[in-house]
RNA sequence: GCCGAAGUGGUGGAAUGGCAGACGCGUCGGACUCAAAAUCCGAUGUUGGCAACAACGUGCGGGUUCAAGUCCCGCCUUCGGCACCA
């Protein structure tokens, strides 16, 4: 067979007949498989793409056999720095080489072999595609959830440009690993915040693997407790949060964020310096040694003091650096008893230590809950009990209430970079922040732009994009010259696809309801607390305002794994330990390479890459097209009476059947190709017989092409035509088993006594366990175990095993 | 530090609490061949034994169970994620 001819002639076959086109006609069927769509970089399509790829693809064949109408769409992520930082080194504009990448990309995808409706195809970067990206940020601000804010921002000091706190990985840059500083800005955010609750509350909702679910909740970071006024004596209202709040008997001490509004107000006069220099010195701090919990706790008191509502006692306020402003009230009671962080601030600056929960004779810090002692009318309760009678009497006095806070941020969105989507908004002197009008969409964004990175947006010396006419009072007016993060971009990619070539909306909200949600989802791991949870909250977003009537984009997710180098490192260049897949593919196939990956890793794990057996999925490949050839599939056979050989055949074939839907089924393909391994090895086995059956091998020869197909689609089409059968064999319908043949009339069971296998049983497996028991107690091997012991137990566990317990 | 995942032959990797190592690779043996390659058949966890067989064996130490790679407790190692969140 020669390899490279037919796979080129299959998919011009496939490509001509539309062959895997979606009927967008017939939606009571669908089935919505996406991969998380891909950045186009200039390189050849890399091991990592085609593991994803191609086995994602195999799976949608085999739902396509599974009489599903697949909708399975492919499109690019093309906005993004990668183009600008390569045009400023090569001097080739990012929309020059994004869209000749992307023909690379489509070209290599085609050569895969796969099954996408490229009818369906987008790509981010567009006019067609951002001109919706802008009209789902006038949506977020119509509705207030996109919003503007100076405030500090993380700013990419390599970059030169603003980042989202999903960006930043610990300190740096997640995409030049430059450092992260801080910097205040006037920005725009989304309100993911408003969504904090739902997004945890339906993570129950989601197949999803676990993991990323408690990815996506620590990110969200719940924690109820309450908020308790502290009174400075000068009446200044200090709110704290707290989760412990059975612990208010316990406080010694306050501490505010350094950037607290009132850290200056309430400090009095002989110890402002001090405070000063510290309020100094914690600003100048990076964000890297200010988050580091190893660094040493440090504060300096304010002079003042506050009251606590639980005891009326007078507690000094501190402030110190480990308070972040940003989280809750920037404020925290201090219970050096039951917190660690409060007892090493304690024993520093020698503040006293009560305790207040009984620890039970543990050392303090004891940081668990327990009965409340020192506590007044409260004292042995437990936590969570006081808990609420506290927050109930303080609520009482109009000192405390209940209060829920999460760790989640609002989406900083806005990019001083050239090579994304413009931000739809103009600035008027008289009129303010104006949107841009609907009609006049898309704002486009301009070729002949200076993007040399100097902290300014580039478009901002672009004067013919930069200055407009306001569409209230058509007086001189500016652009907002910044351009969404691309994970705007990506965060509702989804909902295009099947309206793709719309040009009068962003999505048909009765059709893309009919398509959406997406039934599986597959995509690396890296994205959980970044993609993941922006799709989920516009997605709820779009739902309240009326466009959508499903809560969750990705019903079911999956993560593949990682191929990594030879060396078990992830591949990068910089490492050199990437892998070239053109010989392979120029020598094996495209299918022989999609068949390695399949058998040859965990699809859910990955691992690192060895060739060693890619040679060996070639020859079993021979195998098979040996095999099938051999037989005149058209001939009449006559009735064959069967024997023990066909039954034992018929069980592999059915019982192989059963594994590989499975195991397709919950993305074991390697486990799937194992199987039909065994079937191959199966026929050859049976084909020594004397006298064969002919019809029953033939029958065989055709599960095994169907079962493969997904696997190497090209190569099971040439066989399916060569054996004289009807165009295509993708759609076929995926085999299905006779349950009767898996029953088989005499199965081995292991007989054990006292669980120590003594021997092998060949019985009927319908015989109830007294029956068996019986059986085993006649062999003398069993005899002999059990010598003259007493039998008190006798453990039948059908079609496995007999175990009987002596005495 | 916290959260999560993993640790199984020479090797890639299989095992709803029920015969560990499926299926491959590699190695060894046989058939075919003048020979080699290819192909087909068979063996292959370790140790001891000619063998039947026996003992040991899923990172380490305990436990639950008739039965543990799998469940529980305590460690070690590796890889991911988060990191002063009150």
């Amino acid at each position: 067979m020669n390899i490279s001819e037919i796979e080129k002639k299959w998919q011009k076959k496939w490509q001509e007949d539309k062959l895997y086109s979606f009927d967008k006609n017939n939606l009571d069927k669908k089935y919505y498989l996406l991969e998380m769509f891909s950045y186009p970089s200039g390189s050849n399509l890399h091991l990592g793409h085609w593991f994803n790829y191609s086995l994602s693809d195999s799976f949608g064949r085999f739902k396509r056999m599974q009489g599903y109408n697949l909708f399975h769409p492919v499109g690019f992520d093309a906005f993004g720095l990668p183009a600008e930082n390569y045009a400023l080194k090569t001097g080739i504009h990012p929309k020059t080489s994004t869209e000749k990448n992307i023909a690379i990309m489509e070209r290599q995808l085609k050569n895969m072999g796969t099954t996408y409706d490229w009818d369906y195809e987008i790509a981010t970067c567009k006019e067609n595609y951002y001109k919706w990206t802008q009209w789902l940020f006038l949506k977020l601000y119509e509705k207030g959830l996109a919003y503007q804010k100076f405030a500090p921002v993380n700013w990419c000091t390599h970059c030169n440009t603003v980042l989202a706190n999903e960006q930043v990985v610990q300190g740096f840059c997640e995409r030049c690993k430059h450092e992260v500083v801080k910097k205040n800005m006037t920005q725009w955010f989304f309100k993911i915040t408003d969504y904090a609750e739902e997004l945890l509350a339906n993570l129950d909702k989601l197949d999803w693997p676990e993991k990323t679910k408690i990815a996506q909740k620590n990110w969200i970071g719940k924690s109820e407790g309450a908020e308790v006024d502290f009174y400075t004596e000068n009446n200044e209202k200090i709110t704290i949060f707290t989760s412990r709040i059975d612990t208010i008997f316990g406080v010694s001490y306050i501490v505010l964020a350094p950037e607290h509004e009132l850290t200056l107000k309430i400090t009095t006069k002989e110890r402002l310096p001090l405070v000063q220099e510290y309020i100094y010195q914690a600003s100048k701090k990076d964000e890297i040694t200010r988050q580091s919990t190893t660094e040493e706790k440090t504060g300096v008191f304010t002079g003042a003091y506050a009251i606590n509502p639980a005891t009326n006692k007078k507690v000094p306020i501190y402030i110190a650096d480990y308070v972040l402003s940003t989280y809750a009230t920037g404020a925290v009671m201090g219970v050096p008893a039951h917190d660690e962080r409060d007892y090493a601030f304690a024993k520093k600056y020698n503040l006293d230590i009560l305790q207040v929960i009984d620890s039970q004779g543990s050392a303090i810090p004891f940081c668990e809950y327990g009965k409340l002692v020192n506590s007044n009318e409260f004292d042995g309760l437990d936590s969570k009990c006081a808990k609420s009678k506290i927050i109930e009497k303080l609520q009482a006095q109009g000192f405390a209430r209940r209060k829920i806070n999460y760790k989640l941020r609002d989406w900083s969105v806005s990019r001083q970079r050239y090579w994304g989507c413009p931000i739809p908004i103009i600035y008027c002197e008289h009129c303010g922040v104006v949107p841009v009008p609907y009609e006049n969409l898309p704002i486009i964004l301009p070729e002949d732009v200076d993007f040399t990175p100097d902290g300014t947006s580039p478009l901002a010396k672009h004067n013919g994009y930069l200055t407009t006419t306001c569409p209230h009072c058509h007086k001189p007016a500016k652009r907002d010259v910044d351009t969404l993060d691309t994970f705007v971009c990506s965060s509702w990619y989804y909902l295009r696809y099947p309206n793709a070539k719309n040009f009068d909306v962003a999505f048909d909200k009765e059709f893309t309801n009919k398509v959406l949600p997406v039934d599986k989802y597959v995509g690396g791991m890296e994205h959980a607390t970044g993609h993941l949870l922006y799709s989920r909250f516009i997605t709820k977003f779009l739902r309240d305002i009326g466009y959508l009537n499903f809560d969750e984009p990705f019903k079911s997710l999956v993560h593949q794994g990682l191929i990594l180098g030879t060396d078990g490192q992830k591949m990068s260049k910089s490492r050199g330990n990437t892998i070239n897949l053109d010989n392979f593919i120029e020598l094996f196939g495209s299918d022989c390479l999609r068949l390695y990956l399949a058998f040859g890793f965990n699809y859910l794990e990955g691992g690192p890459w060895n060739e060693n057996g890619i040679k060996s999925i070639s020859k079993f490949l021979e195998r098979v097209e040996r095999l099938i050839l051999k037989y005149d599939y058209k001939s009449k056979r006559t009735v064959f009476e069967n024997t023990s050989a066909e039954n034992e055949l018929e069980y592999v074939l059915n019982n192989t059947i059963k594994e590989c839907t499975d195991n397709m089924e919950s993305f074991a393909f390697n486990s799937a190709v194992a199987r039909i391994m065994e079937l191959v090895n199966a026929i050859y086995k049976y084909e020594l017989q004397e006298n064969k059956n002919l019809y029953l091998i033939e029958e065989c020869n055709k599960v095994v092409l169907k079962l493969l197909s997904p696997f190497t689609p090209h190569f099971c089409e040439e066989l399916w035509q060569n054996i004289g059968e009807n165009y295509s064999i993708h759609n076929q319908q995926y085999p299905t088993y006779d349950k009767t043949k898996l029953v088989k009339s005499q199965i081995e069971i292991v007989a054990q006594v006292n669980s120590k296998i003594i021997t092998r049983l060949n019985i009927n497996p319908n015989l109830t366990a007294e029956q068996v028991k019986e059986i085993a107690l006649a062999q003398d091997k069993i005899k002999n175990a059990i010598a003259n012991k007493q039998i008190v137990k006798a453990i039948y566990i059908p079609n496995s095993l007999i175990n009987l317990i002596i005495k």
